[in-house]
DNA sequence: CGTGTTTGACCGGCGC
DNA sequence: GCGCCGGTCAAACACG
């Protein structure tokens, strides 16, 4: 038997049946749909955001390898590992499997640049949520576990620079009306056990796209109409809800996105 | 026994 | 057209 075919259909089992509606072309600049790199899935849209999390919070975690991921609060079962081109370091592959059907994936590397940082890229489908429901790796079973009451912080981009921020070294203009429910999961893995290191890119820009003061880690990402599709069928989270909980242990945070 | 990891092979896109 | 490369599959294996 071979592969192409049926490993299309495997996947698009479960998400067919996870399908949410319609791709929707995109009219933010931001969540761009990235005609993906990936052709099995170029029916859709495809988010992508990449985290960089320093190793030295790995310390304590499951950390075994070069492409072991922090823990977060997710469940990601390893279904691949790459040595990349021009890269000392191999790139692991994890797919969500917090619940099920969970179209998310995420890609673990060392930085080649900084080979203290782990770079950590996240895809999803567009009109798939992110995962919400966390698990911890602790137990062997993944667990839906709707948040108790998330501390809502309510952020608001400052308006001198007008809404914009720099997303891998690209201004980009952003939605203004909410910030991030779709990054509860983010928020999540943060609270659990890494800081998010503030890039060159962000400290340049942190009065727009992140507000990282001292002791508080906030991140902006806009949302467009779409997104709010995400959390549709999800109901845990009020709109324009989130945000990164306060930790005194956090220094900075970055993400981009892409 | 169920779940996750390892690893070699395969597939398709892309550049030359 | 061909080879390279990134992404994924799936069998075998490990582990609790």
């Amino acid at each position: 038997m071979k592969r192409g075919l049926d490993m299309a259909r495997t996947y698009n089992d479960h998400e067919s049946s996870q399908e949410t509606g319609p791709e929707s072309p995109n009219s933010s600049t931001f969540n761009a749909a990235i005609s993906s790199h990936s052709p099995k899935r170029s029916r859709r849209s495809i988010e992508k955001r990449v985290v960089n999390v320093p190793m030295k919070e790995m310390d304590g975690s499951r950390h075994k390898g070069d492409t072991t991921p922090p823990s977060d609060s997710w469940a990601w079962r390893k279904y691949g590992q790459k040595p990349i081109k021009g890269s000392p370091y191999p790139r692991g592959y994890y797919r969500c499997s917090s619940t099920k059907g969970c179209p998310a994936r995420k890609q673990v590397e060392r930085s080649r640049d900084d080979p203290t940082m782990i770079l950590i890229t996240y895809t999803s489908e567009h009109n798939h949520p992110w995962p919400l429901t966390s698990s911890s790796r602790n137990g062997s079973k993944p667990k839906p576990e709707p948040k108790p009451e998330p501390e809502v912080t309510e952020l608001e981009p400052e308006e001198g620079d007008n809404n914009k921020f720099m997303v891998l070294g690209r201004e980009i203009e952003t939605t203004p009306s909410c910030v991030v429910d779709e990054f509860a999961w983010f928020s999540e893995m943060e609270t659990t056990s890494s800081t998010i290191l503030e890039s060159p890119i962000f400290s340049s820009e942190k009065k727009t796209a992140v507000s990282a003061p001292a002791d508080d880690v906030a991140v902006f990402f806009p949302m467009g109409e779409e997104d709010e599709s995400l959390f549709a069928d999800l109901g845990e989270l009020p709109e324009c809800s989130v945000v990164f909980r306060h930790r005194s242990s956090v220094v900075g945070s970055q993400v981009e996105i892409f």
